[in-house]
RNA sequence: GACCCGUUCGUCUAAGGGUUAGGACACCGCCCUUUCACGGCGGUAAUACGGGUUCGAAUCCCGUACGGGUCGCCA
């Protein structure tokens, strides 16, 4: 039997770290035993249900590289994918269950009867787990009068306008797509005796549940979409990698036994099953999140690295056409760990003017020799006759050597005369792109700056 | 409140009866670098608590505490 997994968004908000989680635990454990991978869309809620929703969703599940194998946009051989397009499957479902006896009118809506009987959940991460749905349906708590009340035990499947609802549909769709394994968060755990009571009585054979932890936030409670992180598309818009996302979210909950932390999607399918999902609920580390970004972007082709970093160069006002640009990036690839840093590092090297940073200029004017350093500079590089990595380093060595300094201290005001900055990228390299003559303009503008010899 | 699940450094986790309880992020220190970084090395830091079982428990059992989840005509 081939392993058919689904992730099954409601498309009622933004694709959320928690869902993109399980989507990703889905597609992973489908690609790793060579199965399906099928996205369906919950969306019997018609009041919330929206299509620009469904559009994040879908989005953020291409950036991710998620890629479907049946569903919206793809079709397949079981659809409609769409809950919403479905009536006709579910109005046959209720029918069967209408026959056998299991169903009966509330006020307009159907409810199916629950059995009074203990269930057990087989579940491949939480083990097993029984409940009697009709001595805990029999009881119901009211969070405004915070104290417990007679309720009917019996799920409501069918709403008086005629729309189904959740565990009806979700059961009468996991039979229909075939679906074998249902990989989803642990908050689904005390949702399953419930499902199982329905497959039973349509005489189904339940798939393999695999309830999967949460996320928290840092603070310990569920991630909500304030929360740093909670929102995919905002890692997109934040400068992440696709790969770093979906190996960070990986981590949380998974984990292999020996000490690999970073992972290629390739490699996570490769390496990804259930028994390395763990049970209890994670928080959300961003600085975590971004260090193994900074670990991708180290070792991202040069081609992708353009590609991803394109984006965020034009928001700065950097043209990605510049051929300076491909250098630029390698000098600024190992020194951050997000692409929307990726301009603060190299930005001046296009920029027409240097913006000079204060604290920057303090720190080298507490040199007094420094209108000497910079003269000596100037000349040491109008005279370079070999402008490479290595031929500027020999000049400012030799104008080092003329004012009876060490190399090292021309390089700081070097550095900020050309740069404005006492950080930045690898400097000589800076300057072979910026090419002499620029170097000489900055350095005898930085010069000419009022009070500098002060 | 009832029921369910969980609990190893601050965080993510490894160790499925015998380890100096390992790794990673973060933090701190040192080294490297003729600039800035990267990098390398090292350090601080954990088995929630109480009872069992056992020659021996982070590991198995029970209880307590704490955390999370569920209790909709949302999904």
């Amino acid at each position: 039997m081939t392993v058919r997994t689904r992730f099954a968004p409601s498309p009622t908000g933004f694709l959320h770290i928690g869902g993109a989680r399980t989507a990703l635990y889905n597609w992973l454990y489908a690609r790793h035993h060579g199965g399906t991978f099928i996205l369906r869309v919950e969306d019997t809620d018609a009041d919330r249900s929206t299509a620009e929703s469904m559009q994040i969703i879908l989005d953020g599940l291409k950036w991710l590289g998620l890629e479907w194998d049946e569903g919206p946009e793809v079709g397949g051989d079981y659809g409609p994918y769409f809950q919403s397009e479905r009536n006709e499957v579910y109005d046959r479902y209720l029918a069967k269950l209408e026959a056998s006896g299991h169903l009966y009118e509330d006020e307009g809506a159907i409810r199916f009867r629950v059995p009074d009987k203990i269930i057990t959940v087989s579940d491949v991460v939480c083990g097993q787990v029984s409940t009697n749905l009709k001595e805990q349906g029999s009881r119901r708590y009211d969070a405004e009068a915070k104290q417990e009340v007679e309720a009917n035990p019996d799920i409501v499947i069918r709403r008086p306008n005629g729309g189904y609802i959740f565990h009806f549909v979700n059961v009468v769709d996991d039979i229909e797509m075939a679906i074998t394994h249902v990989i989803r968060g642990e908050d689904h755990l005390s949702n399953t005796p419930k499902h199982l009571a329905l497959f039973e009585a349509l005489g189904a054979t339940p798939p393999v549940f695999a309830h999967i932890p949460l996320n928290l936030n840092p603070s310990g409670t569920k991630m909500s979409k304030r929360d740093q992180g909670a929102l995919i598309h905002e890692y997109q818009e934040g400068g992440f990698l696709p790969a770093a996302v979906d190996n960070y979210m990986a981590l949380l909950g998974w984990s292999t036994k020996d000490d690999q932390e970073i992972f290629s999607l390739e490699e996570l399918r490769l390496r990804f099953d259930l028994p390395g999902v763990n049970s209890s609920n994670s928080k959300f580390d961003y600085d975590k999140c971004r260090w193994v970004n900074g670990e991708h972007l180290k070792h991202l082709p040069a081609a992708d690295l353009f590609k991803h970093a394109s984006p965020f160069l034009s928001r700065a006002g950097i043209d990605p056409g510049d051929a300076r640009v491909p250098a630029a990036l390698e000098l600024a690839r190992d020194r951050v760990q997000l692409l929307s840093e990726i301009p603060g590092v190299i930005a001046t090297i296009f920029a027409d003017s240097v913006a000079y940073d204060e604290a920057s200029i303090t720190k080298v004017q507490e040199k007094e020799e420094l209108p000497v350093i910079i003269s000596a500079l100037t000349a040491g590089i109008s005279a370079a006759t070999d402008w490479s990595i290595d031929g500027i380093k020999a000049a400012i060595h030799e104008a080092a050597g003329q004012i009876g300094l060490k190399m090292g201290a021309l390089m700081l005001p070097c550095r900020v005369a050309v740069m404005g900055s006492t950080s930045g990228a690898d400097l000589v390299p800076v300057l072979v792109l910026l090419g002499k003559e620029e170097v000489i303009k900055r350095l005898k503008t930085f010069s000419e700056m009022p009070g500098l010899a002060g």
